[in-house]
RNA sequence: GGAGGCGUCGCCUAGUCCGGUCUAUGGCGCCGCACUGCUAAUGCGGUUUGGGGCUUCAACCCCAUCGAGGGUUCAAAUCCCUCCGCCUCCGCCA
């Protein structure tokens, strides 16, 4: 790709706002390496010819030849050398890029995105609606002033019913994915550097990564992190394709950077639950994967019953991995606008090469596509609760959730 | 946490003690071809991955790759060091 078409690399770096340049340096640095390359292999070669006469000579001809092969072998440790500071030159630079965004999306940054539906009717309400941490401690559902005390802000415990919503909706969740065929896993989140730097979390996102330096392991932001990292080093056969797996963890992130913004309630956290689904494709079936992933989040957001939009996400707001990334943002009343609970992303290959994930097909081998998206989090709680609250305090619970909370149509108040 | 054993190109496996025709053995599986009413059997050939070269493509050639990374040496699957993983036993503990 790069080699191919330089300047839609270029392109793509322009409409994420990043360096343009860095590709011209890449090119060079590749260059530098395929030389230093050629060099030690012709060297070697020779080493090797020699190598073999000296194997099967005796007395004054042997030691002619150990005395030409030393300088050789000195040749070819420097030649070693080079190939491998040319190579990692080029492996660093090449690591920085980005990767190539898909033609169409939105050029820009955060606020550039292009709204590409709405779906579902904005409640109306006749009274004056209450945010989710009001119903939430209402409810006994959120606890954020003793998270603060064990763990610190933005922490918190989701108590009684809080916790059965939760994992209601995330048993909910897990149903639908089992029965659209994903694999249900649930992941370690706790993970090498390898995972975290193959994945593209140690890029910009580097900075709400949680690390703990005496293992030298990270925290998990998402389990899109394992389920990439799961066919590491590995060559899958076209046929098993594609791989699906809907992953079930507690997340981490540090929210840097974001002090003061979301403070109040569970809306911005540093550990939450998710259902993240995973997809292993062909490259050229990975446009398509990530439509039918979208339409798994959509499907869900039916299920709860929420109105939301489905945003195409701008090139300067995609993250180092993705090529297109769509987010549905459902509708928070009490804040008169949409938030982020969807996010799914087309990493097409930049993961894959990254982690040496491979298809066969055909006798060949090339890298494959990898695709994510967000089927339910924590952070739903937050529009459900406001999104199906009545005048009492009371939130009526969405039909399909219901099984999964043994049958209770409303959630009621209660005395603290 | 302590002691010991192990890691070979899909799977199994020879080779490691004692460095050099190892340019890695053999079997299974798989692919192709031949033979054959069909299938089976048999025979022949191929079958790791990454990089580079040459090419319209294919073919072909070269280099690396014996868990990973270093070291010793003219030369490392083989000797030394570090790390990773798996297994067995002991200890400790939700």
């Amino acid at each position: 790709m790069l080699r191919d078409d330089p300047e839609a690399v270029r392109a793509s770096q322009r409409a994420r706002r990043e360096d343009p340049d860095l590709v011209d340096a890449v090119l060079a640095a590749d260059e530098a390496r395929r030389s230093a390359i050629a060099a030690f292999d012709r060297l070697r070669a020779e080493q090797k010819t020699i190598g073999r006469e000296v194997a099967k000579a005796t007395g004054d001809e042997k030691a002619a030849l150990l005395a030409r092969t030393k300088q050789l072998a000195a040749d070819v440790r420097a030649a070693e050398t080079a190939q491998n500071e040319c190579s990692a030159a080029y492996d660093t630079l090449l690591r920085r890029l980005s990767n190539v965004a898909e033609p169409g999306v939105p050029e820009g940054g955060e606020d550039d995105y292009a709204v590409l539906e709405h779906v579902g009717e904005v409640p109306e309400f006749d009274f004056e609606p209450r945010d989710h941490l009001d119903l939430g401690q209402l409810l006994g559902a959120i606890d954020t002033e003793r998270g603060a005390k064990v763990s610190g802000a933005r922490f918190y415990f989701l108590t009684g019913v809080g916790a059965q919503l939760q994992l209601a909706m995330l048993n909910l969740a897990m149903a639908q994915a089992l029965e659209a065929g994903f694999t249900m896993m649930v992941p370690p989140v706790l993970v090498r550097p390898e995972a975290m730097e193959g994945t593209g979390f140690l890029a910009q996102a580097a900075e709400n990564v949680y690390h703990l330096a005496e293992e030298d392991l990270y925290l998990v932001g998402t389990s899109e992190v394992p389920l990439a990292a799961y066919h590491m080093d590995e060559v899958i056969d076209a046929d098993r394709l594609p791989l699906r797996y809907a992953g079930w963890s507690t997340c981490f992130r540090k929210e840097a950077g974001s002090y003061g913004k979301d403070t109040r309630g569970i809306l911005r956290v540093h550990q939450f639950d998710k259902i993240e689904m995973f997809s292993y494709c062909r490259p050229e079936d990975a446009a398509e994967e990530h439509a039918r992933l979208l339409g798994w989040e959509k499907e869900m957001l039916a299920k709860v019953e929420i109105p939301y939009r489905v945003i195409d996400v701008a090139a300067g707001d995609l993250g180092s991995s993705a090529a297109r990334k769509y987010d549905c943002e459902a509708w928070v009343p009490t804040q008169g606008r949409y938030r982020e609970v969807t996010s799914t992303s087309n990493c097409t290959t930049f993961q894959a090469r990254r982690l040496r994930v491979r298809v066969r097909e055909d006798g060949g081998v090339r890298p494959l596509a990898t695709l994510n998206g967000t089927l339910a989090t924590t952070r739903w709680i937050v529009a459900i609760l406001e999104n199906h609250q009545q005048a009492d305090g009371s939130v009526v619970v969405p039909q399909a959730l219901r099984p999964f909370m043994g049958g209770r149509e409303v959630l009621e108040p209660v005395r603290s």
